[in-house]
DNA sequence: GCAATCTTTCAAAGCGCTTTGGATGGATGC
DNA sequence: GCATCCATCCAAAGCGCTTTGAAAGATTGC
């Protein structure tokens, strides 16, 4: 059923029937009506690729899976903020398209993407803190919205960011007030630019009370359940340890606890925790009282909310860019506890 | 730049354009080299939606986002699977194409996704012991692979699967030659096939040796943290406590070691513990050592198999279903030893 | 009552590609 | 020398939709 069939069924013109179910104004009312019910009963649905081929537009958004090269590592926030971005996709009658490019030649695979024809625009995961898909793809002119900042790029784009420093400033304040003077990070990659911000919220945290951040409590790489378990238990056993850690991942801090109790200490007594936490569905931080204390932010609202500012950025072609950063909420669990005194 | 462009360029026909980069035979080797390189001098790379349009072949391929409606969750394991596909659909040309299909009128749904002419195939995740969905699909007529099997459904149909029925089983006769006589089982929603199976797996490993499944060390429900936990808990307060546990996924477990740790017991020693481990790049089990004795299957090279089998079934429309049955490997880890005397 | 103006409908062109059904010309066979 | 065949190329139709420009009919103003 396709619409030349449904309009000689109908005994109207092509162009009536199209403009009628895309809602145009120079269509009577009663027919408009009659057109629909009879695209309902007919099961009629408008082929896609050939709405895109006449109007240009693909009503797809791309999204470019983000697998880490180092270790070929997929985002465990991934799910959740898909499923967050496709809400309003579908809301918006977009689909969302996939692809893996490939790390060598970025500005081709993207150009290509666009020349293609296969979306209308883009969203950029885990952006580094000098990241040249921005710079590629503002030369390009695809529309595209950031997940995160770069914050070596100077010129204007479209972003939705946590605000990473401000988040871990606030965490560093809340564990030096309860005592606490030997504060560990246990970072992401320090050069993706959230782990970046985030260093730099908590090195801002220790100098606003005159500590000077002690590299051998800084570490950072790829977040997962073994690293926090390795460095934790690493810093433990040194001989000045840490009284609190401060972790970038709910993962991570998984294997943060299993370390500390490997140990014999008591997480929240002994060692004190804050974790950021990304509100993943899978994965929550307890049910009524938080395990953690935490730093939250909730990905799959954050998929929602860039999906809808590239939408309009799609739908608005001269439109500035737009930026739009969200606070984390500090939710104190029972990790956390005062410092005892040495 | 288009065909008709490049065509003018190089002087031939937009025929003879395009049957050279399709690698037709009808064209002189002589020509195809100036047609190739013409067209990578000037960027070209064809519309896909008007190829889509002239072929009524879209190349892409759907994926329906596989939240559990009952608590909005997104399965963990989605973004390992759906990196494993999307290498394989990369390598042949395929696009990976995600929608969120309402629970109420999939008939509709999937029929619309097919009349709009968006995807050539469907992949089916998370598949219920009665699953509607794969009658609804063969009734439409689209190429589907089913990640599981529907045992509720006897008609065929292509599907990749572990097995989980043996996987468990195995693990079950694991721990009974260690001696272990109460072992619990946590199991997922048994209305999802898998869990089904699992479940027969456990219960068929403890008749070979004579025990009787108890329903108090039975449980299910989604496989979160806090479920494994919840569980746990209970379950080692009560007065006849397990002395092992069979866990269906490693996040779960991750709850039932944070519970057997707050019982003040040692996992391994005092309560044994085997988890389904799905290998996901962000959450390995351990390192060197596996943290967890385990029934491993990676769902990454699930997925690459299943983009395979689905690529296969759309390149050759009166293909008979495939099956693909994956046994699990077991992982000797620190988790499990010999049952205390009582 | 007739020109002017709306309202409603339509025919046809075009989006960029593939593919059918020739055309062309040189090589081949007899 | 003529018919036949093959290799190579092309013009044009068609995929299913949107959209431009025009036409037909209804309504209005004077």
């Amino acid at each position: 059923m396709n619409l030349k069939e449904l309009s000689k069924i109908l005994g109207l013109s092509q162009t009536t029937v199209s403009r009628a179910l895309n809602g145009y104004p120079e269509v009577n009312e009663v027919t408009r009506k009659r057109v629909a019910e009879a695209a309902r009963q007919h099961n009629y649905s408008p082929n896609k690729r050939a709405m895109g081929l006449a109007t240009g537009r693909s009503m797809t958004i791309g999204h470019v899976i983000p697998t880490s090269t180092q270790h070929e590592m997929v985002n465990p926030v991934f799910g959740d903020f898909v499923a967050g971005a496709c809400e309003t996709y579908g809301e918006f009658g977009y689909d969302m398209l996939f692809s893996q490019v490939p790390d060598g030649d970025q500005e081709a695979a993207y150009a290509e993407l666009l020349r293609k024809g296969t979306i209308d625009g883009l969203v950029i995961q885990g952006p580094k803190i000098h990241d040249d898909r921005i710079g590629i793809l503002k030369k390009i002119g695809l529309p595209f919205v950031v997940h995160g900042r770069a914050s070596g790029v100077t010129e204007p784009y479209s972003w939705v960011d946590v605000n990473n420093k401000h988040s871990f400033e606030r965490a560093t304040e809340f564990l030096l007030d309860l005592g606490h003077k030997r504060i560990a990070l246990i970072n992401g990659l320090e050069d993706m630019d959230f782990a970046s911000r985030r260093r730099e919220g908590y090195e801002a945290g220790l100098k606003s009370r005159g500590i000077a951040p002690d590299p051998a409590l800084m570490r950072s790489a790829e977040m997962t359940e073994v690293y926090g378990h390795h460095e934790t238990r690493d810093m433990l056993a040194s001989e000045n340890p840490p009284s609190a850690i401060l972790s970038s991942s709910l993962i991570t801090t998984l294997g943060v606890r299993r370390a500390i109790e490997e140990a014999g200490l008591v997480m929240g007594r002994d060692v004190s925790v804050i974790t950021h936490d990304d509100d993943l569905s899978y994965l929550r931080n307890g049910d009524n009282v938080p395990i953690f204390t935490a730093t939250r932010s909730s990905v799959r609202e954050a998929g929602r909310l860039i999906a809808q500012m590239l939408i309009n950025q799609i739908r608005n072609p001269g439109l500035a860019p737009e930026n739009q950063l969200l606070e984390t909420e500090l939710v104190v669990g029972r990790s956390t506890g005062p410092a005892l005194r040495g």
